[in-house]
DNA sequence: CTCAAAAATGACGTTGACGTAAACATTATG
DNA sequence: CATAATGTTTACGTCAACGTCATTTTTGAG
């Protein structure tokens, strides 16, 4: 098929395959010298596959470290260990992301405070 | 003074000077036909204003809003009142990151979950 | 074979706060 | 007055994931 039945199929847009393409998370189209290029059906699932990815959190950098293996390993075990340790590496920096979040939320409340005290005592 | 000594003094770059005067933090340092520019000592304390307003959090979109009125209204109160509002804005924005970052979490809980179940099922 | 739809290619825009480099101008110092 | 030090201007790079043109090429139908 062509790019524009494989964007219909994977609900993405052409642009968004080129994109891929780039990256590598889909293999090039084929194509017949300068022509256009041919996707096999396959493509369709890989393309969801990476957008079941980016559901979990993933980033196509992540992404793009894991999906061949799902369509090297059919049983996708090897895949799934992976993505499992990338949602594990996820789960420590979001813990992290939260403390920080914590700690600048308790600023924030300090300095709303020292203002509202600052006013409240030059309002005359 | 010129923009070296004004640099040392506010503790940023030369480069971080001409940026601010572009977004108009600071006012353009005058300057006889096409020579260099001259800062009045008032501008260190402008960029240690921007310093301070920066270590709240605020973005210097955010400060470009309230910078001026403290070189305006001696007492500041006016210009406390409205990065008074800005915290309060961010405190509000902050809470609604965090609650969605724990939505994040717990739903990376469970994909954690799921894929350990998985695994431990399919390893015989 | 013609014409319109679809595809390809290339490049810029988005967001924030500057860093860094290059080429040229001005100022200060000995 | 030669030269070093400093300043000015311009512009690209950083980071993610594409969106949005604009221009040229290929393809499928009639």
């Amino acid at each position: 098929m062509r790019i524009g039945e494989l964007a219909k199929l994977g609900k993405v847009t052409p642009r968004t395959i080129r994109y891929y393409e780039s990256l590598g998370l889909i293999p090039p189209g084929e194509r017949e010298g300068a022509g256009q290029h041919r996707y096999p059906e396959q493509t369709v699932e890989r393309l969801q596959k990476i957008d079941q990815l980016k559901a979990l959190g993933l980033s196509l950098d992540d992404i793009s470290k894991v999906i061949h293996l799902y369509f090297e390993d059919p049983t996708g075990k090897r895949a799934k260990k992976k993505v499992l340790e990338m949602l594990r590496g996820h789960l420590a920096e979001t813990d992290v992301q939260m403390a920080l979040r914590i700690q600048f939320r308790s600023e924030l409340v300090v300095h709303i405070q020292r203002f509202e005290g600052w006013l409240d005592s030059h309002v005359r």
